[in-house]
DNA sequence: AACAATGAACGACATCTTGTTGTATAAACG
DNA sequence: CGTTTATACAACAAGATGTCGTTCATTGTT
């Protein structure tokens, strides 16, 4: 971002730039969208973008980190116990914060739709992905210290790219139906293929001995 | 592509225009890149670009494509006992894969690296994902009918987004770390990775069981 | 070997996008 | 209330785009 003053006209403004995009992607192809597209539906002038914004990817980050904290606000606000309960065994408690996460994805899906797909843009996609990282780490390294389980920096890195990246695809997957399947069968799946490969990791073995 | 003509002249052009990209593409972002700096790379003339493309995603798609048959080339000549040799329960089929196709990543390293990250292009991801999909799902139902049991058709699918989702960007990853860690070391995590999930679908229970 | 067909090179073009600038107006702040 | 600051608006040069028509070189066909 340009600027980020908190004059009120200045907050007004970028929130309009960011609605405008959100609503033209749904539109058109993120890679075919103007300045001026997105000052239209905003009802803001070109010029004025440019006193906010480097360029549309720059609002683009804008937008993803906005989402990411509107995720994290629902999560917190909804399970304010985040600190005191830690992950279990059963898998529960990585169930209710799907919920709240497909239900966040449900509620743009337009939006998430067009900009996840191929006619999407990469920034967004890693912005949302690496948030995803840092929070599927600390449940991983929160886990690995109640067990007093020591595991390989690097394999303890690709684990959680490789769930975050799953994760995250699997969503896309799942909006591409139409929400066909239910939200509570995606949580419970999504919760269940979350545990076996953080077992793996602590066992040190592969599952496929028992 | 606009023309597939098999005229030498045009295939020469085509494959100096896909040298042209990939070399372009290390140098500056995809979405910077215009069809000058390509046509320029390439020693080819300007118009001459939009005898054979759309435009420059239409280049890309057809680079992707072509990397994917490089990779199935490879795959093929090397393991030549495709149909005979299934998918066993002790992942050395996967490993060996893994190996052929790591070797592939890090061959084009820099390409991949600029065309993946998040200064790349979601059009590429697709493609290349896509292809990891038709392959994944194939081991999975391959291993499916010699056990004999079906699995909803729905799951199936998730998982193989999820699966082929996490292995492209887990790959990904290891390209940003410089290879950091050996190939071996990745290919045998990554048929470690894919098996339990397997065992889990096939046994249609929690693997945290036993 | 000569020929017709086809692809490439080249220059030119109108059109659109971009990023910036200067001035005037309106809103926010102390 | 006066000062500061954001926005609107018009205009600009620079560059990208997609398309033409013409000319030249390479094919592969007769």
């Amino acid at each position: 971002m340009k600027s980020n003053s908190t004059d009120p006209r200045a907050l007004r403004t970028r929130e309009s730039l960011r609605e405008g995009l959100m609503q033209t992607v749904i539109q058109k192809p993120f890679r075919e969208i103007t300045v001026n597209d997105i000052t239209n539906a905003a009802g803001v002038n070109r010029a004025t973008f440019y006193l906010h914004y480097e360029d549309k990817y720059d609002l683009l980050e804008d937008c993803a980190t906005n989402l990411v904290i509107e995720i994290r606000n629902d999560i917190q606000n909804t399970l304010d116990i985040d600190i005191n309960h830690l992950p279990d065994s059963t898998g529960a408690l990585h169930y209710d914060r799907m919920i709240i996460i497909l239900t966040h994805f449900q509620k743009h899906r337009d939006f998430y739709l067009a900009i996840m797909g191929k006619n999407g843009d990469p920034l967004f996609h890693t912005v949302l992905r690496e948030s995803a990282s840092a929070w599927i780490k600390q449940a991983f390294t929160t886990v690995l210290e109640k067990q007093k389980r020591h595991v390989d920096s690097d394999l303890l890195d690709m684990m959680v790219r490789f769930q975050s990246a799953g994760h995250f695809d699997v969503i896309a997957w799942w909006l591409e139906q139409n929400m066909h399947t239910p939200m509570e069968v995606m949580a419970q799946r999504l919760a269940q293929i979350t545990l076996p490969p953080m077992v793996h990791l602590i066992q040190g073995r592969d599952s496929s001995d028992c």
